[in-house]
DNA sequence: AGGCTAATTGAATAGCATTCGGTATTTTCG
DNA sequence: CGAAAATACCGAATGCTATTCAATTAGCCT
């Protein structure tokens, strides 16, 4: 049939991404559910209601599989994390409202996630071939990246703020403090929750990295202050000199 | 005989502790070489000259096995890294060059035995029981703990900082790095070494929780000298002014 | 020495990812 | 449309490993 035709190279495209989208997905909750080793294929299979040996049609091994997996989840996470800078409780808000909302939802995707994310960064023990997420990571960190940015041109944040340490202490500040939360690793202070960690991140870059921090801006004003008194006497001395001169 | 009454005990103890570190060292070398699912448990007991079956004598399991070398790992740091802050380099230096120290060879380790950590957190993936090494972790975070304190006591800290967000953005910030650097993640820097990630969070520290922030200290000398200037004007008006009304 | 206990061993077991030969389903072309 | 060719699918068979266990050995005490 011509219809076939014409249609075919679609459906079958429809069809085979429609499989592939339901493997993915009971892997997803496998995976979540029972960590890689855990997770067996064959629960996977049966929870997608295909064989066994079908998914390997579709991905060369488990590993393979997780790695999709992994490369889906970070890629719906930098899509949430652009939608959050751009919502509307944050939309005309400057720098510091915007790196708050990122703070917020990537701690508490993390703490959410965190079995995800060590899995990211285990995977790569043996299958050193395995380990292709890089750009993903890229892709969502970049987030960060342009934020920052954005807030250098816009004159909110220091010139001569470096933008890779930004982003370590961002990111890594974060990632540690979801960890010691989700371990409560406090024997000090039993209630340790996520906002307290956001505010004092967002302290701190407004501290270290905005471009008026109060101290410095007052020193400004002495400064300004000072130097109109030099050009005052920097005058009278000139008038004073064409006096004796004469 | 009495003798051996008498040393039976203490060398049965010693000769089961060393078959244990053998069996330890053996796994530790395996694991290091091929992570935990490539390590064989049959090359292990090779490496360490036993029996395959005499391993779980000693541990349940090869996560368990695992779990020991971990913790031997982390204690190890933790010695070093307390040995490394008492070392003749830093003896009578004060809390920055000591901090730097810590840094340098937190970095260091963590570059280097990056696997050894990720493995750290991705082995609490299914074994939920087998994660005990929180207690190790805590220990070896706790050297940072004492430094930062100490400096506090000392007035070379601010004693309005928050200790678990310094220690969340110091270990945080290292780990993010050391990932970044060994992914060699950076398009923009291709050079991106360890000194100037350690420079780097050293100033922020300084700035941050330091009691005399360097920025300020260096508008204040600016200050000074402006404030010197106007009096050198101010006395030389005078006496042009005292010349003239003579 | 010699009996008793605990330690050691490696062959047997069991669990799982992966493969493969056969079957069903789709596509192609006369 | 129909049959041949190609492709997708299946789940039992394979192969590889952690783990167990019955037999053996070494250590200990009187």
């Amino acid at each position: 049939m011509l219809v076939s035709k014409a249609m075919n190279p679609e459906t079958r495209r429809a069809k085979v991404e429609r499989k592939e989208q339901s493997i993915l997905s009971a892997a997803r909750g496998v995976f979540v559910e029972h960590g890689f080793d855990g997770a067996r294929m064959s629960e996977i299979a049966r929870r997608a209601s295909i064989g066994e040996g079908t998914i390997y049609g579709y991905y060369e091994s488990k590993a393979e599989l997780m790695l999709a997996v992994l490369q889906q989840f970070w890629d719906g996470l930098t899509l949430e994390a652009e939608a959050v800078m751009a919502s509307s409780r944050v939309t005309g808000g400057g720098f510091f409202d915007r790196l708050c909302a990122l703070a917020e939802y990537h701690l508490n995707t993390v703490i959410v996630n965190g079995d995800f994310i060590n899995l990211t960064f285990a995977l790569r023990r043996n299958n050193s071939e395995v380990s292709v997420s890089r750009d993903h990571l890229r892709k969502y960190v970049a987030v960060f990246d342009r934020l920052f940015l954005r807030g250098q041109d816009r004159g909110e944040i220091r010139q001569d703020a470096v933008l890779w340490q930004a982003r370590d202490v961002f990111y890594g500040t974060l990632e540690y403090s979801a960890r010691s939360i989700e371990m409560t690793m406090d024997a000090e202070r039993t209630t340790r929750e996520q906002k307290p960690v956001v505010d004092q991140m967002i302290a701190l870059f407004r501290a270290h990295y905005g471009a008026e921090p109060g101290a410095i801006a007052t020193d400004d004003v002495v400064l300004d202050r000072l130097s109109m008194k030099i050009d005052e006497l920097s005058e009278k001395l000139d008038r004073l000199d064409q006096r004796l001169s004469r």
